[in-house]
DNA sequence: CTGAAAGCGCTTACAG
DNA sequence: CTGAAAGCGCTTACAG
């Protein structure tokens, strides 16, 4: 007995990967914590959580065990017990064409940290096109407690779906049901009052160039676009406005277009497209800005080597991860959240717009 | 009592809603499958995990049930019973600055289609530098079986704290760790090919520009370009090799430099790095590729649109996220996985170096 | 081939 | 203020 308490002893000190191995399969519980100190599993779970009465004394003494000997309660098993999963579902497009990676990475960041610091984790999914099959197995799995949608559609199935089950969710972007909770920058007024500005500068014949009509961030953008036009008094010209552009064919014949038709200013309603449109602007020898301006809706890594250096929107990625999340977390824990919320944005006028 | 009962009905068939919401609510447990059938939880149990023997009737009739009924397993439970969550962890970096987004977004596609395809979750959690707080919270709370690392460092904090708590875990890259599972592009190989490409062409005078020295991908790709130097037998010259360079000020004292060392042909290490050179190239009016040759070893929208096409390497992001993915879950199932994988490139010639 | 029972690690009425 | 016990929805020896 004496030897073998030895010998196992010495496995102790020299193999120090075996012991550490041990603390690591077998985790501590709150059955051991509860043990050790002669309490009941019911004391030490209510100075965990901090709901209930508790002898201060006692108290003391749980979170000084708790703390020195490092014990972290199961996630999980306390979310089997509350019916939770501190998890929530990030929902993004997978296909990646239209969307600027960047600004979904600083919008990841700004969940993910929001979410860590509620000690929430992030599942991220990712959908193609209009496949709910990804969507439905985290619901259907439990493994989340609420959802953030990116990217809002028109048609928005995964919306529609979420609402069939119940899943509390808050949307990235702007949509027209009035029951969704909706955070977004606000695109309308930044657009009018991108477009205000170069007609404060005496432009007159400025173009429009957007992506897919599917998205609502189009329809919008448009609006802010239009806004301004109306509060100037400049009559709208429909061969000055092209949507659903994004393939680069399309843009070619729609720059000369523009140009035919004495355009001095394109707009760009993203960055792929705007670079895009430079690309065709540069291989048609038209000269930016001199012979013709540019301006993009919004900004990215993706011109940021421009020369000319691009006038744009700048929209804080990270902050509306932030604030999505919050809302979220509010929502799932029974407060009020408003139904939409509105960032500000900033706009930065650069030399493709002198 | 009957009457009661009758307003229940009603209730009912009125008000889908609350019909919907109890449904949402009160999911299906293993407990009223076997009630309903007049089995017990065991040997529904059985059935659907494929474990032990079942009479092929039952087999049938449970299947049935659960199909007709569309009932789920609440994969939490199966999990606190088994000792597992179904979650992978990816680990990314918070601090964006210096990594593509784009790659990484495709790359996190394939990851999350290959654990989709698993019935896995993708956690994701985004750290910033060093501090390693997220990690340690992802494996304390039991959140994960496993963990992907993105952005192997030279100096691997995450790596090594997965391995001190024998967390299951691959990287996505090259470390020199042994014990690491690692899986990456043959980023060696395709710089060394891409170099002799461009020596072939009677390019003697090819320079390199590089990123941070704390990722082991900036070795590597050196190393491939001293590789082909040497099997051409051009000696390297250091004058001609830059590393740590990713502010744009020092990009253009080394671009001068290179010039009035005769450098004829620029190779960058990533595409956020020849953007910048393209763009202090354009602004010293040395025209590319007449006056320099310049190319990426890697290839992102950020060079898409950029005129002259820009030579460069092309991965397969996705591919890669959906080989990773797959390994770690084969290491998960006590599969044998190999120590490292390396995926194929492939070189893109376009005008930039002609 | 099938089931009763204990267990995974928590929470939470209920009772004292 | 504290605890015994039941429960969250599964799995899995163990016994038949």
């Amino acid at each position: 007995m004496t030897m073998d308490e030895g010998t196992r002893r010495e496995k102790n000190s020299t193999r120090e990967k075996a012991q550490q191995e041990e603390t690591a399969i077998k985790k501590m519980t709150i059955a051991d914590v509860a043990e050790a100190l002669g309490v009941s599993k019911t004391t030490v779970s209510r100075v965990i959580s901090g709901k209930g009465r508790i002898g201060s004394e006692t108290k003391k003494r749980v979170l000084r065990y708790i703390e020195e000997h490092d014990y972290k309660p199961n996630v999980i098993a306390k979310g089997l017990a509350q019916n939770k999963t501190f998890n929530i579902g990030l929902i993004m497009p997978g296909n990646h064409n239209f969307v600027d990676s960047s600004f979904f990475q600083k919008c990841m960041l700004g969940i993910s940290e929001a979410a860590a610091a509620a000690d929430y984790d992030m599942i991220v999914s990712m959908i193609r096109d209009d496949d709910l099959t990804q969507l439905e197995r985290l619901v259907q799995n439990h493994k989340v407690d609420g959802i953030i949608l990116s990217r809002t559609l028109v048609e928005d199935a995964p919306a529609a779906y979420l609402k069939q089950h119940h899943v509390p969710f808050v949307v990235i972007g702007t949509t027209p049901s009035q029951d969704v909770i909706q955070i977004d920058h606000d695109h309308r007024e930044a657009c009018r009052e991108l477009t205000s500005i170069l007609l404060l500068k005496g432009l007159r014949r400025v173009a429009l160039i957007g992506g897919s009509r599917g998205l609502v961030i189009t329809h919008t953008r448009l609006r802010g676009y239009l806004d301004a036009l109306e509060a100037q008094g400049v009559p709208a010209d429909s061969s000055l406005i092209s949507l659903d552009a994004d393939n680069e064919p399309m843009l070619e014949r729609m720059v000369g277009e523009f140009v035919k038709k004495g355009a001095e200013c394109i707009l760009c309603m993203d960055d792929s497209i705007c670079s895009k449109v430079l690309k065709v602007l540069k291989k048609s020898r038209i000269s930016v800005p001199e012979d013709m301006r540019v301006a993009s809706f919004y900004n990215s890594p993706l011109l940021e080597n421009n020369l000319p250096a691009v006038t744009s929107l700048h929209f804080d990625a990270a902050a509306l991860g932030t604030v999505t999340c919050r809302t979220l977390l509010d929502l799932l824990d029974g407060r009020d959240v408003p139904g939409r919320t509105l960032l500000r944005y900033e706009v930065v006028l650069k030399e493709s717009t002198k």
